[in-house]
Parts: C-alpha cells; structure tokens; sequence
RNA sequence: GGGGCCGUAGUUCAGUUUGGUUAGAAUGCCUGACUGUCGAUCAGGAGGUCGCGAGUUCGAGUCUCGUCGGCCCCGCCA
C-alpha cells in the first residue's frame, strides 16, 4: 500500500526539495500535449501534480490515461512553481509536484455530474450519488465544519463539568407529541419499541441518578412531514442540570453559542441574549421565534376598529377576534398588483382579507378610509409613527390567524424590501411562556411538554385556570428560528400528577406510560432543568446554508426517503413472520 | 390531507405565452492538435422515451385530463 506522507491541500512553499507521497482522485487535468498537469484532489484541498515527458517519458504515458476521479496515489518531487505560474488562488498554488512515480487504486466512470462547485445540480441526483456530491467541496466542507463544531461542544461540556450518557435509541412509544417510529419485537411479538423524539425522560432519570450535568449529541426521531429545516431523524446537542434556576441554562448555553461563533467564525456574539416575554413577542412580532434583525412590528388596533364605521373590523371586535397591522416603511408605492400579492401570502396563513392604507401628503388613502373618522385616521397615524409614503397594513380575525398572517408579512416584506442584513446574528431569548394551549376540541395541552415546571406563583390555578399559568419555559432564537428550547422540570410526584390530571391523563394511563418517571420521584429528585439545541439546524445557520439537508452526510428527501439505498423498503415476509407481523395494505 | 413552482442531452438550462420542416445552447464525454496550464485552449464527433399515459388536432416539447417524481409552503412537528 502506497501510504501518503502529506494531505493534498497541505502542501505549501515549506516541502520544497521534500519526496513526497499523495494519494486521492483526479480532479482537473490539464493536457498540453507535452506536459501534463493534474490536480489530485482529497478532503484536504488539491494540488497540482506535473508529467513531463522529457523527465520520466513512462510516466507521462500513464498520465495519458487518467480520467476524472480515478483514485490515485504519486510519490514525486516537491518543487516552487516557475516564475509566472504560481496560482494565489488556491493554498498549495505556490509550489506542484513532479511525479516519479503514478498508481492507479481505481479507474472510475464518468461521474453522473461534476465534482465542482460552479455547477448547480438537482437534488434528487446529487442524494442518489451522495457518496459523490460528499467529495464536492461544498458539502464536504459543510461536514468537516459539523465534525469541528461536535468536538468543541463536547470539549465545552466537558470543561464545565458535563459529562456524556449514551441513552438508549429502542425506547417506549409516549403519548402527547409528535409521532412515533416503532420497532416491533421479535422476543416479544405484538410488542414495539420506539425511538426517541428526544431522550427527554432518560435525562431527567440521569439527573435523579445524581449524575448532577449531563450533555449528549444524540440522534431524535420524529414521524412527521418535512420541512426545509426538519428531518424524521436529527441531532440534538441535548442537556440536563440539577439545583438550577433558568439563569444557569442561559449562561451556560450562551457561553456555548459564543464559543462556537468565535472559534468556527471569528465572529464575537453579545452576550447575554435580550429575553422577551412570550406575550410580547406574540404582541410585537406575531410569532414566538422573532426575527430581530429588523423593526417593523405588530400593533394592535383594535380599540380604533371598534369606533371606526368598517363592519369587518367592528364585527371582528365584536366577536372578541384581533385586529393588528404593521407599517412598511415607504410602502405607499406599492402598485395595486404588489398588495394583492400580499393578500395572497397573507391568506396562506388564513387571513380572509388584508385591508390597506396609503400614508400621502395629504392623509390617509384607501378605499376604506371613509370608515374612519379624522380624530381615529389620527390615531392610527400615531400609532404607526407613520409618516407620508408609508403603508399600513391590517389583518382582522380570530388572533392565531392575526398573528401568523402579519409575523408572515412581516418577514416577506423585510426580505423584498433588504430591511436588514442576512449575515447579522439576532439572538434572543423567548421566556414566560403558557403552560398550556388549547387543543382542537378546547381542552388544555402542552405548549412545551408534561415535564415543564408550571411558574411557582402560578401553581394554584393547575385546577382552576390552567390556560393562565406560566412555566418555566425558555427557548433561544436567532433570526427568527427557534435553534433550542427546554425547560425547568417538574421534580415533585405530586405536581407531575396534578399535571398530567389537567391534561386529562388519568393516573391508570400516566402509570402505565410515565410510571418508572413517577416512581423515580419517590426517591429524591433533584431541582433540574435542562435544554436540547437542534444541531443540524445550529450549523444549517452558522454556514448560512438555505435547507438541513446540506449539513448532513446522508439526509432523506422531502418524503423522508433515503434515496440512496431506497429505504424504507418491503421485507422478507420470512422476517415478518418472525415478528408476529402481517402487511395490511 | 391541502396549495404553489418545477420535470427537455450525463449535467445545468432555453424553447411552452401564440401548436407547424430535422428540438437547441453551455458544460461534460469521445477523437485529434498543443510544453506552463489551473473552470486550459483549438478543431471535429457522438449524445434525446421533451417524466409517463390518454385525449384534442392534418400535426403536440407546446393545448386538455390523468398519473409519477422533485422542491417549497399550510396543516402536522410536546
């Protein structure tokens, strides 16, 4: 075996006068006739490597026959480039290799497309190939940058006193939540594991265990549709912490964020994070993960609707609904065309209409104007801070709608319009959030999950009035997308019962599903509280790159299909067979 | 479950609005030339089930319907 003396990329004025041994795959070639020369390529970089025919005429043939991405190996001599000819583009373009010796490992078929940056290839081949597409600069760089980013957040737990637990991937199926994968059980026909949608239970156990910090970077699993950002299985950088309060998830995890930007970006990040109050970034954002870069924020108008003579928005009011708008900044000269545009993305999240006014010289225009007396055109005026060639825009409807629809807006507009720089880093933390929301039919849910710690204050409305109480809830947000989120934990048996009471679990099913939990309360728990940062969606961001898929070695497709092998696919009927399972299709 | 955009050479795309001769370009690939290039250059060549199916028509890449596939969004994602 060849072995390699030096990485392709590392070669540098330095090994001048060095013998040297290189292997990886033929990248560019460059054949002059006479001379030679080819750029040998590995996760590194690249160099060039010459053949000339008057120095080793044999070698020169054999270089003849090389195509792209065979897989070679070279020994030859490392010398400075000739006057002229050096390349300040690339890190080894001081200095090329003249060749005494060329193995060929394996020839290779044309690639089904080029191992370039400059070409622009559709997905679906480049995850068919991605053995390939990995060889590519950019996502190999992006998975070079990912293996960087684990090793410092292990080294940052490890130096603050964490330590890793592996916890089991075949678990239980949980209620609440998101869908489950399920593995049956052979031992146990009928029987299922599932895999974790994250090792929530487990951390808390590690910390009653007294294991005092724990951190992990652990696979989750999610059965549900996906998205740009979320895939059925990703990483968490998942952490738990005994006798906390929320001020020592904050700091720890900011010191994390911070090193990380500084150590992979160079970048300084601010610290500690804005907190916003989740009612407030409800009220001033329309969403619960703000996008900071930039102003244009929600107001509420219902109490002039209400006065003013437009019967949507008096009926809206009437019907306790939600009127709020935003105001864009010389949106005035927005055409007829652009708003209904903009109704149409607005309707995306279900608003039914999106009313408008155009601030001029001369007051407020638009067609429902002439509903809104001169002291209530003032208001809104006042309001907006609105000043001549701006645009108001107002949705009116049930609230979820309000705010979805202009945090929509909000964004969509900012982006046309360059409100803010892409590159900027907004972080931010979102607190105080509802313990519960309303489900479809009215009754109380986890905004967070059953675990959360209600607020200590609001503990005696766990009867009463459910959907008021606060929980000791926080996630981090940057630039409007939420990369972590935990909680406080409940840690006294009573309060979890209360709990899943008030979710409407009985204590027959919370036994049956939570009960090693329960049980482990009996036994001392500790005050704990912990955190789970979306890994693949942390890198997503710090690279800037637009979907998940391009931080991970081998991603499934939008219909969470590995592409590549072709899973999930049919088995053995022998297998089932084994397992108690028949196909009912 | 619903909505939007897309599908043409190995790859990236034009052509579809307004149906009309043999479907083009770039790049890659093959052959040849060339001793300092680096996304080499020059000359020549090969390469197509216009995703698939049905329909309208004298005639369909282009129009209609269906279907499959890709991405994005709503729902969903404690």
């Amino acid at each position: 075996m060849m072995k390699r003396t030096h990485y392709c990329g590392d070669l540098r004025a330095k090994n001048i006068g060095e013998s040297v041994s290189l292997t990886g795959w033929v990248w560019h070639w460059r054949d002059h006739g006479g001379v030679i020369f080819i750029d040998i390529r590995d996760r590194s970089g690249h160099s060039q490597l010459v053949f000339d025919p008057q120095e080793n005429s044999d070698n020169h043939k054999q270089a003849n026959e090389l195509r792209s991405e065979f897989c070679i190996g070279i020994t030859g001599k490392v010398r400075r480039r000739p006057e002229g000819t050096e390349n300040p583009n690339m890190p080894t373009g001081e200095v090329e290799i003249v060749v005494d010796h060329l193995m060929i490992f394996s020839e290779a078929e044309t690639p089904p497309f080029p191992i370039d940056e400059h070409v622009e290839v559709g997905e679906d081949v480049r995850l068919k190939y991605r053995y390939l597409d990995l060889r590519r600069p950019g996502l190999r760089n992006a998975i070079l940058f990912r293996s960087r980013a684990a090793q410092l957040v292990r080294n940052y737990f490890s130096n603050h006193g964490f330590i890793e637990v592996e916890t089991p991937v075949l678990s239980k199926s949980t209620p609440e939540g998101a869908r489950d994968f399920l593995v049956p059980s052979r031992i146990s026909p009928g029987d299922f594991f599932a895999l974790p949608q994250s090792p929530q239970i487990y951390k808390q156990l590690c910390m009653i265990a007294g294991l005092d910090r724990y951190f992990q970077i652990v696979k989750c699993f999610r059965d549900e549709d996906q998205r740009k950002d979320r895939q059925p299985e990703f990483t968490q950088i998942d952490v738990e912490m005994s006798f906390i309060t929320p001020e020592d998830i904050y700091s720890t995890m900011e010191g994390l964020i911070k090193t990380l930007w500084k150590e992979l970006l160079d970048v300084e990040i601010e610290i500690p994070f804005p907190r916003l109050p989740y009612w407030d970034a409800m009220e001033r954002y329309g969403i619960d993960r703000p996008d900071a870069r930039f102003e244009m924020e929600l107001r509420d108008i219902g109490d002039i609707g209400a006065e003013s003579d437009f019967k949507v928005f008096r009926s809206i009011v009437e019907k306790g609904g939600k009127i709020s708008g935003i105001c864009v900044k010389g949106g005035a000269a927005f055409s007829r065309k652009e708003i209904d545009d903009l109704t149409s993305e607005a309707a995306i999240f279900g608003a039914k209409g999106l009313a408008w006014m155009k601030v001029t010289d001369k007051g407020l225009e638009s067609n429902i104007v002439k509903f809104f007396a001169e002291g209530l055109q003032q208001k809104l005026l006042e309001r907006f801070n609105a000043e001549a060639g701006d645009l108001l825009l107002f949705v009116a409807d049930e609230k979820e709608i309000v705010y979805a629809a202009l945090a929509h807006l909000r964004v969509h507009i900012a982006e046309r319009q360059n409100l803010f720089d892409p590159n900027d880093n907004k972080f931010l933390w979102v607190v105080d959030f509802p313990m519960f929301e309303k489900d479809d039919e009215g009754n109380p849910t986890p905004l967070h999950h059953p675990f959360t710690s209600p607020c200590t204050e609001d503990l005696d409305l766990l009867e009463s009035d459910p959907l008021k109480i606060r929980s000791l809830a926080y996630d981090m947000v940057l630039n409007g997308i939420e990369i972590g989120g935990g909680s406080i934990r409940i840690h006294r048996r009573d309060v979890q019962s209360r709990v899943f009471k008030t979710l409407g679990i009985d204590e027959q099913k919370a036994q049956e599903k939570f009960g090693f939990l329960l049980d482990a309360f009996r036994y001392g728990a500790p005050p704990h509280g912990g955190i789970a940062f979306g890994f693949d969606r942390l890198i997503m961001l710090m690279l800037r790159e637009p979907n998940i898929r391009e931080v991970i070695a081998f991603p499934k497709n939008q219909r969470a299909q590995a592409v590549l092998e072709s899973a999930p696919s049919r088995v053995d009927e022998e297998q089932l067979r084994e397992l108690g399972l028949r196909l009912r299709l």
